[in-house]
DNA sequence: GTTTTTTAAAATATCGATATTTATTGACAT
DNA sequence: ATGTCAATAAATATCGATATTTTAAAAAAC
């Protein structure tokens, strides 16, 4: 979301520093879907105050990651098996269309990039960096669409697939040799440009994983 | 003894009121585009705390009718011919899907719900309550998709090309009467259930109001 | 033995004041 | 003139305290 470009290496406000902390316990399941999100639990456990917690909270609401009743505070985003497919679904069909358009604006600068970002992925080993590479790989394949709105969809989408993935595996290693052949499959098509084959690898990678882990999620 | 003073006769609270006033005057244009939101004029103007203004503005974010910026503030998210077009794809995009998908579940029950929502539109004077109804209308067609975070997305950029409308002509009536028809002829092909006539309907409506608007808004 | 009402506890929402940060102004040097 | 840099003003962000509402528990009524 709009707080994300906050590149600034000095101290962020307390609301961001509460924001992407929060943000990082659900996603990784540290607060579990659907828990009650008291303010005074959190604002203990972040060692911060009140206001900082609710604005995060309220900022986390557009990331569909935190649900607000009104006068009854904050949860958790519940999961269940028809959300992430639902997800998965609407990351198919917004995934290909930026895809696609990436391609037709293709310029050797970003054919660059995204070389760039693809061997980085591959080169790191710790499991932690990976997901931030893996994802900027894949946001790199759509940021060239020139389409705010859409690659901000499809950064939530990301974000709440991983969540699920999370949920799913603890973060098990599920066959990264696979993985691995899918992206330079993805990475080679977009290169040379062929729109086509791009977006089948591209939906072929998530359609894989996303088959894994629905069977993985059958007790939601 | 707070809360005797508060104008509104509802139950809601300051943070909700608060919220539905600034969306409002975003929506209409009271609040221009890229306007500078401060918090301490807002709280003065809708007689409130500087708490439920700031929450208010970070569920806006939501929205993507404000946007904030880290120890900066917020403002009212800009406007462009290029976002507008960006809305009207992704609206395109999203509702043939949405629309599709709620075809495919009809039941009597929801094609009820259709003629009734399409029937009080169109009795409709009064122009404040018209877009009500219009958008009711509207979603009442996507609603049967059992797609929350679907409709969702079709609910904002719904919100966002009504924006773009006020904007462009104040509220002015663009030929009603081609309307009028253009929605019988989509709630006649989604009460037979055709699909594709449906589709090609809606899709043709909001291209024929898009490029009407564009011209409007190419001074922007 | 339920259901309703009352009371007490917990949690949310909001206010008012203050600390931090950013934006602006005007003197000064180049 | 123009650009830098301090001093000031303005605005944002945050805190701590309080009011309001919801939730839970206990008591009373049917």
């Amino acid at each position: 979301m709009n707080m994300m470009d906050n590149t600034n290496g000095g101290e962020a406000s307390a609301t961001r520093a509460t924001y992407l902390s929060l943000r990082d316990m659900i996603l990784t399941g540290e607060l579990p879907a659907g828990e009650k999100l008291k303010i005074e639990q959190l604002r203990r456990m972040l060692d911060t105050g009140a206001s900082p917690v609710r604005e995060a909270l309220s900022l986390l609401t557009s990331d569909m990651l935190v649900e607000r009743i009104d006068q009854r505070g904050f949860r958790a985003a519940p999961a269940s098996l028809a959300n992430f497919e639902e997800i998965l679904m609407l990351r198919c069909t917004l995934e290909d269309m930026a895809l696609r358009q990436s391609i037709v604006r293709a310029t050797s600068e970003w054919e660059e990039r995204l070389v760039l970002s693809h061997h980085r992925m591959k080169r790191v080993v710790d499991t932690a960096t990976f997901e931030d590479a893996h994802k900027d790989f894949h946001m790199t394949l759509l940021g060239n669409a020139a389409s705010p709105m859409l690659e901000r969809y499809c950064s939530q989408l990301y974000d709440l697939n991983i969540r699920y993935r999370n949920l799913a595996a603890g973060g098990a290693n599920y066959q990264r040799r696979d993985i691995a052949f899918e992206h330079e499959e993805i990475l080679d098509a977009a290169v040379r440009r062929d729109a086509n084959a791009a977006s089948a690898a591209l939906l072929s990678h998530y359609r894989l994983t996303g088959a894994y882990l629905t069977t993985q999620l059958s007790g939601l």
